[in-house]
DNA sequence: GTGTTCAGTTGAACATGTTCAACTGACTGC
DNA sequence: GCAGTCAGTTGAACATGTTCAACTGAACAC
């Protein structure tokens, strides 16, 4: 029964999330939901941290299939950034009332949760290989000096939109949005200047920076 | 007595959060050892969170006094943001063992330790008037078309570093203070081309976007 | 058949943030 | 003087994440 009943209180878990939140959703709620006792859940999932983390790895998925509908269609790097990102948002949208505090948890850097844990390799590279993909098929093609390093970049900014995203009351999260369609075209340009000889420099520098920072 | 209690149980608390950290500081102890009833301290602090917000404070107090020593010493906006900036990596380092368990309760949007939220206000006020002064005292002086906006974007990219920080594992925050040197003349530079023709648009947009984000 | 093992399960126990009804004592109005 | 008020204080009670010693039953060895 044990795979039966993992798959039982994740399933429950995950459901109480949509429904009432995380604060909302005691460890009790979700054992007794799902017909165990709640040592049973901690059996299967170290803590209530874990539970969210798999929450994450649903979304992830979802805003990965989307995300790979729209860069099917091709497009320069601004339409294939501001599509992906929008989708995020969208895919993110149901989540928006509870979004605070699961970000919360997520940030925590010993959380099982957070975007750079172990735990959470598995969305990590399915929403980092979105953007290798995004990088590698766009037209006009990336300059080669920042193909390598761009995909990881724009991750990053991902998470920065989530985190901008999170304070933002604004009805359907109206200026996330507005935000994507202002910086999905600014990060175009500027990789696109990054060719030119007055910016080559700056360009270099952000790429020396990125990797001395990384060591 | 009041004052007198509000006093000792803050003070005791921000010891008890230097020495042990956030989450082995329990309120119990932080009564007991202030010589108080638990319930007396939540009758002077709404929450727990409220006293890690006094901790703030001190640290920003302290960063911006530092700071401010910085600045006096005149210089481009390059050296002056690489001051702050530094002087912000030491101010902090006293607490980087705890620090990432900090950023976690200041970054839960509801938290009163969040940077943005009412209970914060007087840090935040603090610490962006810091970065008025670097902006205004900056030799050559900044671009008319960025002076006004630049104060809060750097304070952002200080929030930023923070959290960079928090994540920081390398002996004395070193990726940190890597990051730092690097970001600081990367901004000054941009700061500078942007009143080349062929950033003008770029720099533009930037602000439009800052604009239309915020409203 | 009998004993052994062990993954899976149970529910009570524990620590901690927070709440609350009750108490204290200084000050106020008369 | 005396009753009343109320800021300040108390400690028990509550909810919740987490831990743990004990139990169950199926699989296995002999």
């Amino acid at each position: 029964m044990s795979d039966d009943t993992k798959a039982l209180v994740r399933s429950t878990a995950l459901r109480l999330f949509r429904e009432r939140g995380y604060a909302a959703t005691t460890m009790r709620a979700i054992a007794q939901e799902a017909g165990v006792a709640t040592g049973n859940a901690y059996y299967h999932f170290a803590s209530k941290d874990h539970l969210v983390q798999e929450l994450y790895l649903d979304v992830t998925r979802e805003h990965a299939v989307a995300a790979r509908a729209v860069l099917a269609q091709g497009g320069d790097l601004t339409a294939r950034l501001r599509g992906v990102m929008l989708a995020g948002v969208d895919a993110f949208a149901e989540y928006h009332a509870f979004g605070a505090e699961f970000v919360t948890v997520a940030i925590r850097p010993g959380s099982a949760a957070s975007p750079f844990s172990a735990e959470s390799g598995a969305s990590r590279e399915l929403s980092q290989s979105v953007f290798r993909e995004l990088v590698e098929g766009a037209s006009p093609a990336v300059p080669a000096g920042l193909r390598e390093e761009l995909p990881e970049l724009l991750w990053l900014a991902q998470l920065g939109v989530t985190l901008f995203w999170v304070y933002d009351g604004s009805p359907g999260q109206r200026r996330t949005r507005t935000l994507v369609e202002g910086i999905a075209p600014l990060i175009g340009r500027l990789v696109r200047l990054s060719r030119l000889p007055v910016l080559r420099g700056a360009a270099d520098d952000v790429l020396a920076l990125v990797k001395a920072v990384r060591s």
